[in-house]
DNA sequence: AAGTGGTCTAGACCACTCA
DNA sequence: GAGTGGTCTAGACCACTTG
């Protein structure tokens, strides 16, 4: 009994109670019903509109925190996230100055351009052949000095008119926010490489200086490719840091 | 009632019971009464013994599992989580090939000294000025071919007797489970420097060839620092790779 | 069929925050 | 003091594995 039905029509689900519950309620930031930074009912209110056990809606909540979609405080409520916080924005920026501190986030965007995919990013995005993509070139500074240059795709389906804004943010956490997009992990690949010409001459340094080249696919928390990035950048005084678990 | 009596002389403890049991249960494996890849007792019995309720227990469990200490599988049991396997030796091992392979865990130790932590070390390990440390030196190769020089660093109190072993582990996780040591999370920080001439001529380059620089800090499950390394690295047709969450 | 972990329920009580 | 999340309990039932 208590027929599930608030949980949609998941007929032959396989899945848990508490993982339907999650992708609901995630549906309901997805789309915008729940603000970043906006409270949301008590555990008891949100058991009782779903027809579960406040043990099973707790479980789903709990499941979010740990996606980084909530914050839980006792005694306050429960938080949506703001994706665009100096917390949480800067959760793919692995960049570091010498002292530890992250680089400020100043960006300067170049270009943004519509195509169709290549190769290469139909395969690192996970697409079909007849996808299109946005590009965007863009140069990060801290301290007012160029460190990184940036070639990003996005898909096109994700961010619909994404060509037409007049400022893109520049942190794909908050575009994907923005867009309804909810975030989930990333994979960087780190190399060396020779600074090419263009590169040289945005961040001031010699052609074939060695750079650091950081290769990166952001995925959507169900999994799919949502951003392929690849940065140079002139590591003088600054590191690359990585947490392993 | 139910006087947890029996998870310790936890008097004036703060902690959750749960998080008291977790310690309990690893204690047990830190100490060998519980073997890497032993069943441990179920779910129930565990709760009995403890005089705690299953769920409460469970909780626990669950715990160690994300921790890496455990794994449960339906139907069968839950097990010793043995940190020497390939899965779970090759978690702090960033290098890839350029295939995405693991690198071959080959190595050459070629030197363990026991001396007085230097000032630097004393800072990484947060050791006391009076506290001594292993240095270990290694050169890892893939295919037969050196590719990276590391010079290790290792609290002697964790590990007592190292100088004298015949044979010490090449990583860090083998290592810490021979000495009863519980791992938690590493951080490393990768930049780019100049193969100095030993370096050099341990890996068959040209010094100062650019060489990527990995300086990782290891700790314990309950934070302590365990190993600080740097590792000299020459990355042709390699990369790092580095996960965010 | 017996034994294991996984899910779900219902309810009590505690710790914290804030008006 | 009222409201929130956090802990803990007790028990039912399900899904999976193995003999």
């Amino acid at each position: 009994m208590s027929s599930n039905a608030a949980v949609g029509a998941d007929r032959f689900s396989k899945k848990p109670l508490y993982a339907q519950l999650r992708d609901a309620l995630a549906e309901r930031i997805s789309a915008g019903a729940w603000k970043p930074g906006a409270v949301i009912p008590n555990e008891s209110d949100l058991a009782r509109e779903f027809g579960v056990s406040a043990g099973t809606m707790r479980k789903a909540l709990d499941l979010m925190e740990a996606e980084r979609l909530l914050t839980r405080r006792q005694g306050r409520g429960t938080f949506v996230n703001d994706q665009a916080s100096d917390e949480l924005s800067l959760r793919f920026s692995s960049l570091r100055a010498a002292n530890g501190d992250h680089l400020d986030g100043q960006a300067k965007t170049t270009q943004v351009t519509e195509d169709a995919a290549n190769e290469l990013e139909r395969l690192r995005l996970q697409l079909g052949p007849h996808d299109r993509i946005y590009r965007i070139h863009r140069t990060r500074l801290h301290k007012n000095q160029p460190f990184m240059v940036e070639h990003a795709a996005v898909p096109a389906a994700l961010f619909p008119g994404l060509g037409e804004k007049a400022e893109v943010a520049s942190r794909i956490i908050v575009l994907a926010q923005q867009y309804g997009v909810l975030l989930g992990k990333a994979e960087e690949r780190v190399s060396i490489g020779q600074a090419a010409k263009l590169v040289a001459d945005a961040l001031g340094i010699a052609p074939d200086t060695p750079v650091m080249v950081l290769d990166r696919v952001v995925q959507a928390l169900d999994g799919r490719p949502i951003e392929w990035r690849v940065g140079w950048c002139h590591l003088a005084d600054k590191y690359y840091k990585a947490e392993m678990v």
